[in-house]
DNA sequence: CATGAATGAGAGTTCATTCAT
DNA sequence: GATGAATGAACTCTCATTCAT
C-alpha cells in the first residue's frame, strides 16, 4: 500500500471515529462516512467493506493513542494518589462532557458483537484500567497515603462505579455534582480508614 | 377502546417484549414484531405506529410489573439484612442469565433518546432502587445489623457497581465468581467496619 | 395466497418470460422484471426473490404447458409417421423462428447452474421427446411406414440432431434449406432402407 | 508495438483463455482478468478495452491454434477412416472432460453476438470440420473402407450429433457410455451398409 | 377492525472506465 | 508504458408506511 494510501485511511478512520462519536455505532451507514469523508461510494469501499470493519481500526487506533497517553501519565514523575486524582478527573472530565466519545459507540457495538474473548476492546481497556490502579494503590499504601487491604479488590471496584457512571451517563445523564459524590465516596474507602 | 383491543394490545406488547429481549432495541423492525404476533402489517399499525412507540409501552408494562414485584417483597416481613441480600442475589441472577432480560434494549434505547428526564425509565428504576436500598441500610443500621455513616451514598455506590457489571455482562461477559467477588466487596463496607 | 396474487404472480411469470426470451437469462435484472411488469421494485420481491427463482417458475409453466400440447398432438388420431412429420415440422418451424423461445435462455441458466439431475428441464424434455419418437417409430415399423433396427437409438440420434441444429441456429443462424436437409438426412435412415 | 509489449498482449490472452474457460463469456469481468494476469487496472487498458475485444483475440489464437493441429492430424498418414476414429475420439475426450475448454464461453458470446457472418468462429470451425470430414469419407469410399451415397450430408449429419452432444454435456451432463452409443450409431451408417 | 398487496426511499455492493502520477 | 486510486452508474434487497378491499 502506498503512502498516499495510508494517510487517507487515516483520514478516514479519523473521520469516521467523529462519525461514530456522534452517532453511535448501529444507526451509521457506509453512505455517512463517504459523505463525511467527502469521497465516493465505490472510493470507501477501496478501503474498508463494512461499518464493522471500520469500526474495528478506529478502536484499534483509538487502543494506540490510549497506550501512549498511558505512558505519558506514568513518565510525570508524582505520587500515586496525584496520579490516581489525575485518572478520576479524567474520566470524570469524559463523563459530563457533551461529546461522548466512543463510548456509546462501544457499547452498541459490544453488546451487538457477544465478543467476551480477549480482542474484546472494552475487556481490555478495563482490565489494563484495574491493573494500573491496583499498581497505584500498592504504591499509595506503600508510602502511607493509602490504607487498603486488597488492592486488587479496590481497584475494580472503582472500575466498576466508573462504568456505572459512564452507562449511566450515556443513558439518562448525570451532574457533575453525582459524579463528584460517587467518587468520593470510593476514594474515602482508601484514605478514610486511619 | 373495546374489550378485545386492549387484550390484543397486551398481547402485542407482550410478544414484542419478547423480540426486544432477543434483539435489543434497533435491530427491531415493525415486519420482526408483525411476524413475532402473526398479525397483518396493517393490524399493527392500528395498535403503534414505530417500534419505538412499542418500545414505550413495553417499558411502561414492565414498571408496573417491577412495582408488583417490589411491593411483595417488602411485604414479606423479615429482617432488611436478608432483603438486601435477597435483592442482590436476584440481581445477580439477571447477571448471569443467558436471557438478558430488556437491559440491552433499554440501554440501547436511552442511549439514543438522550432523554434525561423524569420519565426515564432507567432512572426511575435506578433511582426507586437506591431509595428502597438506602431504607434498607437505614433499618439495618438501627437494628444493629449494619454500620454505616450515610446510607443514601452506600445505596447510590452499591447501585453504580450493579450498572457497572450489568453493562460489562453485556458488552464483555463476566463471570459469576466476578460478580460475587464485586457484591461481597461492597457488602463489606456495611458489615466489616464493626 | 389470495386468487388476485395468484393471478398477479401468473402475469409476472408470463411477462417475465417475454423479458427472458428476449435477453437470455444472465442478462436479466430484477430491475428489467420490475420494469416490463411495471410494478414497483419492492413488489416483485413480494412474489419472487431473484431472477433465478422467477425462471426456474417460467420453466415449470413452460413444462406445464408443452405437456399440454403433447397431449393433444397425440389425441389427434393420425399415423406414427405423420405425427413424427408434425412434431419435426413444429420444431423446424421454432428452430427457424425470429423469436428463440426460450432456448437462449435455458442454455444460458443450465450452462451456469451445472445441474445434472432428474429436475433438469432440458434433460426432462429432451429424455421425454425420446420415449416420444421411439415409440412412434416402433408404431411405424409395425405398420410397416418405418423401417429401424434399433428404435431407441434412431429416437436419441434424432435429438441429438436437433439440439445440433439449435444450438447452431442460436450462435450461428441457420437457414431453413439446411433445417430441411438434415431433418431429411436422418429421416431418410428410417423410410429408405426398404 | 514493440516486442515487449507483443509478449505481455499474448500473456494476457492466454491468461485469459483460462478464466474464460472456467467462468464462461458473460460472468467474466476486467477485474477478473486484472486479477489473473497480476497486473494493474489501467495496465489492461493500454492493451484491450473489453472483455468482448479480449474474448475476440483469444478465438483467434485459438483458431490458428486448431488449425496447426489439423495440419499435424493429417500429416500423419494414416488410412481415413483411422483418421475419422482419431478425430471423433478427440472430440468425445473434450465432450467427457471436466475442463470444457471454451465451449461454454464460446456459446454464451455468439448468442449474444447474433453474429452469424463468415467471420463466426462457431461457424468456422464447423464447417471446416464438414469439409475435412466430407472429404475422409470421400477418401474412405475410394479405398472402400466407407459406404455412403453423400458425403457432404454425412459429414454435417456427423457435426450436428457432435454439436448437440456437446451442447448436451454443458448443459445437463452426459455419459461416457451415451457419447460412444452416439457416435457408433453415425459410424453404422457409414460402414454397416455393406 | 383487519388484511396484506403495493410503493418507494435508501442501504449495500460491484465494476467499467478514467486519469494524475 | 504502467500504476492503482477514484468515480459514479447500476443492481440487489429491505422496510416503514399506506390504502383498497
Amino acid at each position: 500500500m502506498s503512502d498516499k494510501s495510508v494517510q487517507k485511511k487515516k483520514y478516514i478512520l479519523e473521520t469516521a471515529r467523529g462519525v461514530f462519536a456522534e452517532k453511535g455505532y448501529k444507526s451509521v451507514t457506509m453512505k455517512d462516512i463517504v459523505d463525511a469523508c467527502d469521497i465516493s461510494r465505490g472510493g470507501l469501499y477501496l478501503y474498508f467493506s463494512s461499518t464493522r470493519e471500520i469500526f474495528l481500526e478506529v478502536l484499534k487506533m483509538e487502543q494506540e493513542e490510549a497506550d501512549d497517553v498511558f505512558e505519558k501519565s506514568i513518565a510525570k514523575e508524582a505520587g500515586p494518589a496525584d496520579i490516581l486524582a489525575l485518572f478520576l478527573k479524567e474520566q470524570k472530565r469524559e463523563l459530563v462532557s457533551k461529546k461522548p466519545g466512543l463510548n456509546k459507540a462501544s457499547y452498541e457495538f459490544f453488546m451487538d458483537e457477544q465478543n467476551y474473548g480477549k480482542d474484546n476492546f472494552l475487556k481490555k481497556q478495563f482490565d489494563s484500567a484495574v491493573v494500573v490502579i491496583q499498581k497505584l494503590i500498592e504504591a499509595g499504601v506503600e508510602n502511607g497515603e493509602f490504607y487498603c487491604e486488597d488492592a486488587r479488590r479496590a481497584a475494580s471496584n472503582i472500575m466498576y462505579v466508573l462504568e456505572g457512571l459512564k452507562i449511566a451517563s450515556l443513558t439518562r445523564g448525570i451532574t457533575e455534582a453525582a459524579v463528584d459524590r460517587e467518587i468520593m465516596y470510593v476514594m474515602r474507602g482508601l484514605v478514610a480508614e486511619e
